[in-house]
DNA sequence: CTTAGAACTGCCTGAATAGGTGGTTACTTT
DNA sequence: AAAGTAACCACCTATTCAGGCAGTTCTAAG
């Protein structure tokens, strides 16, 4: 049996949800909340499996909510619902511990469905939102910046905090020999100095 | 009316999916290949709009091939089908543009839904798969540093590129004030220099 | 054969950085 | 009222860094 709570301020989706799921054999709809802190206050979450969680709510924002969620109740699957598929908000709740992320237009097969790939560790998330999870991995350069071998170890050691002395031990150069790489890093970067070039390394997925 | 093209080395699996997909109304399987280097010699892939890509291939791998698809047909979209869920391949594929990721137990319904989600802008996963990513999205400390408003502004303008005189401008305080704070950033992120703070900053996504 | 360029090495200069130490103020805790 | 602490400011010193300029060696292309 998958115990659910259900957190929503709209009535109506909440109530929709509710019979949804509760229509279903091995689903039972332990509590319903209008807010985070109203699930807070009693006792429930703590006997269910699955927390579907609106982003968008009075008091305590579901982004949030899902950290304190995670924080009191680890072993809780918390599925995101919203009706804009924000990028930051999604990215927020993602880094926040949620494990899933639905549209509020998801058809009541789909919801049921996505509760029990909750329930076996995967992770249900709405096509359009799993396109943007996507598109933040690849790289975000539109003209792709190349990198030589050498210029992407001699990176990796800046940004492991090695400085040019210690860089030019790791990799049989002289210290200017370093210098030289990290002149032409810096001009195809376009930057100026090692965190600069270090941060858009890392942003643009270079190391 | 979706053109398809295969690219999976095993025979059986690709009749498999032709005829499953070929079944449909919109859907036309326009050529199957063996590898990647058979694809390329060929004319199909500029008809295409969908391509399912294996990512064990002989020749060149999937996760290199999708990259080269990409390049030659940006419009194409790329779905990667496995047996294995290795995480390495599965960062590597959608890193060179893959847009989708399925794992070959896929049931015939839902290889012509990822299609038509691939289709339609979206991302087909199957939920093993999304957790994988999604859990590389979740902060990665285990004991989690808490900074100040101050160590994250000052960090974040470390980041890009500014000296601690352009810092001072920017947040209204002495050289030594931003130093003040950048001492404590680095006993707090156990580091020694600029790199090698903004990159663990931005590893563990902590601006 | 000459030229061009990539991959270094070397040196100079001024600016930036890191670590150490000490001081002030404001606010909280005991 | 005293002690503690967070948030700054200040100064000293050695090291590191960035930019400019020059030279070498090797390889590939015209």
């Amino acid at each position: 049996m998958i115990n659910i709570v259900i957190i929503e301020d709209n009535k109506y989706m909440r109530e929709g949800w509710k019979t949804i799921l509760d229509f279903e054999q091995d689903l039972c709809v332990i509590a319903e909340y209008e807010s985070c802190e109203d699930a807070f206050e009693d006792t429930q979450l703590a006997k269910a499996n699955v927390v579907l969680l609106d982003i968008q709510l009075p008091g305590i924002h579901g982004t949030e909510g899902v950290k304190i969620i995670r924080d009191k109740f680890p072993h809780l699957s918390v599925m995101m619902v919203t009706i804009h598929d924000d990028d930051e908000r999604i990215f927020k709740a993602l880094k926040n511990g949620a494990i899933g992320y639905l549209s509020k237009k998801i058809s009541p097969d789909d919801l049921i469905d996505a509760v029990h790939i909750a329930q076996n560790g995967g992770s249900p998330m709405s096509p359009n939102i799993a396109k943007k999870v996507i598109s933040s991995f690849q790289a975000s350069t539109d003209v792709d910046i190349e990198l030589s071998d050498a210029e992407v170890r001699i990176l990796t050691l800046l940004a492991e905090g090695y400085s040019y002395k210690g860089i030019s031990k790791e990799v049989f150069l002289s210290v200017d020999g370093v210098r030289y790489h990290i002149r032409n890093i810096y001009n195809k970067l376009e930057v100026s100095n090692k965190s600069e070039a270090v941060a858009k390394a890392l942003r643009d997925k270079l190391i």
